[in-house]
DNA sequence: TGTTAGCACTCAAAAGAAAAGAGTGCTAAT
DNA sequence: ATTAGCACTCTTTTCTTTTGAGTGCTAACA
């Protein structure tokens, strides 16, 4: 408990029950409760006075002057990181909830959307993994008609995606031996990263005639792996209607734009994978946070890994009063479970 | 204008001012209000009589004694009817709008439905078309590993689809020639509904030790062109909030919790879909609407047809006063541009 | 006979006033 | 250092009053 200097383990205690109280309750926490609350017995002018100091030292905040007392976002942020210090890992029942369809990998992350919302009573997002450091496995290309290829990409993990190619040139079943060929003996094994383009020229050369083509389907392929905007799975957005003080100032509208837009959910992805200290659980607490229009919430991020540095974002995002312990808890696990689930795919 | 022989030429047209104002203020309509609006020269006095009358006929509700008056749902109903008779054809420039991205379905119908939500400032949704019908192109099967195969299905209109399929056997090169072939040769011009069961088995014959192999291929197939689940696309979900009379209810909260779940909004289609009266437009209004957390609002559904008798269906979820003519002018328009852009892709 | 002016009446919504209640800060006693 | 006590503050709730839009009805009018 001796994390603060500023604070003395009494006022840590009161500190603690004010905040507790008050994500329970969601209403100011007076001192007479508080007195009655903690089990270090003292009255409540006791805790008036404790209560005031904590306020001075921007702790704790008086909506007006005859109220109890709300969390400050200071106040909020010192909850957290004790909280993080004691790290916690337990195991739920959610594996068999999380594994039941586990088919596609758009449908797993749905799902694990989906269960953390259920479970949290929070708005949830998943971002998919960037691809950028997945390992291609094969490419198959077939004709559809004379100047149409449908590319197929597969990737390490079984990520599969396609693409159609509109190609100049008047295609035959030769060609189209040939540049399968061409691009199996080349590609499997690299990353998009790889590819450069030292390599995409030597692979034209090689093309001859096909030159054209194959630089159509590697852009192609480049664009489908890399897609401009991430994908963003969410769940449970209608949460925010739980929380009065959310739906009560019109915030509860403006996160709900946020999560069917989806655009700036990305901000929060991006924000948490340009940490260094990932694999970790991130909070950002109101003004913390990267959207303006989550100022009144706490947005609580995790990074789950695939193999060779593919990383996707979990989000969660509530009210302050948010019940951290649960959620760090919850995420924790998920994550666990994520990264297990991809690695046993592969 | 002689659609209805309850009312004779004035009320329609006092009607029709209520409505059309209370369209666009929202609140009750006074008799002082209407003599103002209307060319024919009344005193409000006339027209609080003939307000009266219809009242008694039920087209129009007071909301309490010494309030004006607002349409009931017979009132719209009556309104549409009229609206409906008059079809209206324009072309706006939503066509540039809607090519920009056509590149996959799916992006085409998620594009599709925010034209629409931009548009019109209503929630609106957009169903993939049913598959039953459609038919095959051709079936890539490609070896993924010694037990897993990943098949891609191609059908006319280039919708591809692909699945993993995990088999008993160990796979080899010749197996998969084998397999390729044999599917390649029957299928291709084949609808899901063609494919019954006995062309099955004759498959089955067919493949000798591979028989388990193909069915499972075959399976696979079936379940991944008539998914569960059908899927829908939505967009503007939170326009709802920009109407007072539903974001006051809560029932907005409903609104986009539907649209969140997308579970109910299959009623919507499933409906839609059902009446014969198909490739026209369709209005629910209030209680009429399949879906019980719509009731106080309007919903306008058009079917939009690929050939061979896959349909979809694109809607548009609004209050009870909606702005039905520029609604279904809208829909028309894209109607006919979705129509035009899956035809030119065959 | 249909139309209109006028007026009393109704009722929701807005504004204002009063009461209740929760909680504080400060002082004086322990 | 802790606490009981009390005056004071400010929100919330409740009740009352006022306001105003709108009606229905009657009587006059063209």
């Amino acid at each position: 408990m001796e994390l603060n200097h500023e604070l003395d383990d009494r006022k840590l205690k009161i500190l603690q029950a004010v905040i507790k109280n008050y994500l329970e309750t969601g209403e100011p926490v007076g001192s007479r409760t508080i007195s009655k609350y903690t089990d270090l017995n003292l009255s409540s002018a006791t805790i008036r006075n404790e209560m005031a100091d904590l306020e001075d030292l921007g702790y704790i905040i008086q909506p007006h002057t005859s109220a109890g007392r709300i969390p400050s976002d200071k106040g909020y942020r010192l909850y957290v990181d004790m909280l993080m210090a004691e790290k916690e890992q337990e195991v739920i029942e959610m594996r068999e909830q999380m594994l039941e369809k586990a088919d596609k990998m758009d449908k797993i992350l749905k799902q694990a959307a989906k269960v953390l919302a259920v479970n949290t009573n929070y708005a949830t997002m998943v971002s998919a993994p960037n691809m950028n450091r997945n390992k291609l496995k094969f490419i198959q290309l077939s004709q559809v008609d004379e100047h149409q290829i449908i590319a197929v990409i597969v990737m390490e993990g079984n990520i599969i995606k396609n693409k159609i190619v509109t190609v100049e040139e008047t295609l035959n079943n030769e060609i189209m031996l040939k540049l399968n060929m061409l691009l199996n003996t080349s590609l499997p094994g690299m990353s998009i990263e790889e590819i450069n383009l030292g390599m995409i020229a030597a692979l034209k050369e090689q093309a001859g005639a096909q030159a054209e083509i194959i630089g159509d389907v590697l852009n192609a392929i480049g664009s489908t792996i890399q897609p401009e905007d991430l994908e963003i799975y969410t769940s449970g957005a209608t949460n925010v209607f739980k929380y009065p003080e959310l739906s009560d100032n019109h915030s509860a509208q403006e996160i709900i734009n946020a999560f069917e837009e989806k655009q700036m959910l990305q901000e929060i992805v991006t924000q948490t994978l340009s940490k260094d200290d990932n694999h970790g659980i991130q909070v950002y607490i109101g003004n913390e946070t990267p959207v303006q229009s989550m100022k009144d919430c706490s947005v609580v991020t995790a990074t789950y890994e695939l193999g060779e540095g593919m990383q996707g974002t979990i989000g969660i995002i509530g009210p302050k009063r948010m019940d951290y312990e649960h959620v760090m808890k919850t995420l924790k696990t998920l994550m666990t479970e994520l990264d297990e689930i991809f690695h046993k795919e592969e």
